[in-house]
DNA sequence: TGATCTTACGTTTAGCGTAACAATA
DNA sequence: TATTGTTACGCTAAACGTAAGATCA
C-alpha cells in the first residue's frame, strides 16, 4: 500500500532535484530517501527513475507518479481539514445577521441556552445570508423580514425603528416625523458595521452623501462638533450622547423593520430561551 | 500525517461494527486495532468514537472520517492504477484498424521496428478510431482514406480491392466486372471480424441479406456446400479454397480502398520500416 | 576535492501479538 | 460465561542514521 510519507519524499525530490537536498528539506538522512525511492518503485511496480552511477532523475513515469503523489497529499490534507471542520461545526452555532442590534440580544441568550457551544456571528448582506442558509453554512440567520418563511422556520424577534438625529438648530428639527424623501439630499454621518442599514440609506436617499466613520470616538466627535444629521434607533445603546440633538422618527415602512430569526427546519433552536432574551 | 493503513482499519471497523471483527477481517490482532483507532483520533485531533467500558462506536465526526478515509483509499488505488497504466502505455503501441488485412502486414513489421514494445491492435469503426486518435488512446490508426490528413501525419499504406466470388454456375459468373448495384438483392456469406467492410456491404447493398459466420471452418464449409456468393480481396490469405469459384472485381470506388496509416505529428513512426513491410 | 547516490552495518524504536484485565449481556 | 475493548509486556522487524564505498565533475 502507498505511504503518504514516502510520497512526500518523492515530491520533495521532484522539487529539489537531488536526493541530498530533499533529505535536507525534510530533515532526514539522505540514505533514507534512497531507500524510500527504491521502496516506491517496488510499490508502484514500475521504474520511476533513470539512474546513473551517481545521479538519479525522474523518468516519464516518475513525473506522472509525482503528479499523483501531489494529488493524494493534497487530498489527504483536505480530508484532515474536512474532518476537523466538521467536528468544529458540531460544536458551533453560526449566526449571520443583517444588522448588529439583534446580535446584542441574541448572542448572550444563545450562549446561556447552549452552554459549551461556540457562537460564531457575523454581519452579512441579506443575499449572502440567504445563500448561507441554503448551503447550511449558518445555522441561524437574522433577516429584516420573513420573506423566506416558506423554506425555513421563521420567528419574529425584534423591532427596530429608525430616527434621524439633528441639532436643535437644524432646519428639520421642528418636524415630528420625516420620510426618506424629506431626508434625500442631506448629507449624513454614518457608522460603519451597521449591516443592511448602510445599503438601505444609499437606496432610499440616492442624492445624499454618507460620511462613514469607522472609529466610534471620531464618530462621537463629529456628532458633537458638526451639524451633520445622523441616525439612531430604538435599540441604540448610547442614546446619552445624542441628548443634545433632536430625534425625529422616520416613518417609511423600510425604516421600521421586524427582525426574524430563521433556521432550517431540522435544526430546531431553543425558541423559548432565545425569545425570552428580548428586552 | 495520515496513514492509509490506519484508514483502512478505520473503514474495516465501520464495516464490521466491532474492533474484533475488523481485526479478523484484516488478519491482525484486535489490540492493534484499538491502538490504531487511538492513533487516528490523535492524528485527526478530534474525537471519532463514543466509548463505553467495553463498547466503542463511531460518533458523528467518526462517520465523517470514514467517508474521507474511503475517498482517500480509492484515490490511492486510482493513483497506483494510473501510474501503472501510464508506464505500460509508454511501452505499448496501440494500433486501431478499420479492417484486418492491413494488420497482417503492419503488426510484424512494427514488432521488428520497435522491439521490446508491446503492440496492441484492435478492429474499430472509423468513427471510434477518429475518437481514439483525438484522445491519444491509440498511437497508430489504419483508415480507408486520408480524409483526416489535415490533423494527422498520413501515409498511404496498402490497397485492397474487393471481388465477389460465385460458383461457375452462378448467374453472375459470366461477368468480368460488377458493381454494388448489380449485387444488391443477392444474399451473401460474410465472415465476422472484417472491420468496415461489414458496414459498407450493408450500406451499398441495402436489399441484400448477409449470413455472418463467426467460425472459419463453418464459413469454408458453406462456401463449398452452398452457391451463396461471398467476397474476397487481393489481400486475402486463403485464395486456394476459392479456386472452385469465379472471382469478379467490384469496380465501385468504395470497393477499392487505399488504407492510410495515421498518427499524431508528435509520435513520428518509423516510416521506412513500416512501409518496407508491404508485399 | 567536493558533491552525489548506493550499500553496509549497527542501533533504535515503532508496531505487533500474547496475555492479563475490566466490563457487559 | 462468552464477548468486547483496553492496558501491560516482551519481542521482532522495519526503518533510521552513521559510515564507507563508488562515481563523476
Amino acid at each position: 500500500m502507498l505511504d503518504l510519507n514516502e510520497l512526500e519524499q518523492l515530491v520533495a525530490f521532484s522539487e529539489t532535484g537531488t536526493l541530498s537536498m530533499a533529505a535536507e528539506k525534510l530533515h532526514i538522512s539522505q540514505p533514507t530517501i534512497t531507500r524510500t525511492m527504491q521502496r516506491l518503485e517496488e510499490c508502484f511496480g514500475v521504474s520511476l527513475f533513470s539512474r546513473g552511477k551517481n545521479k538519479i532523475a525522474l523518468n516519464e513515469t516518475g513525473t506522472k507518479a509525482v503528479e499523483e503523489a501531489k494529488r493524494l497529499l493534497s487530498a489527504a490534507e483536505d480530508s484532515l481539514k474536512n474532518v476537523r471542520e466538521f467536528d468544529k461545526s458540531l460544536r458551533t452555532i453560526t449566526v449571520s445577521s443583517c444588522a448588529p442590534a439583534p446580535l446584542w440580544f441574541l448572542l448572550p441568550s444563545l450562549s446561556s441556552a447552549y452552554p459549551g457551544m461556540t457562537i460564531a456571528s457575523s454581519l452579512k448582506s441579506v443575499s449572502d445570508i440567504m445563500e448561507e442558509l441554503a448551503q447550511g453554512a449558518c445555522q441561524l440567520a437574522v433577516l429584516p423580514d420573513d420573506s423566506a418563511s416558506d423554506r425555513y422556520v421563521s420567528i419574529p424577534f425584534l423591532e427596530e425603528n429608525l430616527s434621524v438625529c439633528v441639532p436643535a438648530s437644524h432646519e428639520l428639527a421642528g418636524k415630528t416625523s420625516v420620510t426618506f424623501s424629506d431626508l434625500n439630499g442631506f448629507n449624513f454621518l454614518l457608522r460603519s458595521e451597521i449591516g443592511f442599514w448602510d445599503e438601505m440609506c444609499r437606496i432610499q436617499m440616492p442624492s445624499s452623501k454618507f460620511l462613514v466613520q469607522t472609529d466610534e470616538f471620531e464618530f462621537q466627535e463629529l456628532i458633537r462638533e458638526s451639524s451633520l444629521p445622523c441616525f439612531t434607533t430604538n435599540l441604540a445603546k448610547d442614546d446619552a450622547l445624542l441628548a443634545s440633538r433632536v430625534q425625529i422618527p422616520v416613518t417609511d415602512q423600510q425604516a421600521n423593520v421586524t427582525y426574524h430569526l430563521l433556521c432550517r427546519p431540522e435544526h430546531k433552536i431553543n425558541t423559548a430561551a432565545v425569545l425570552g432574551s428580548r428586552r
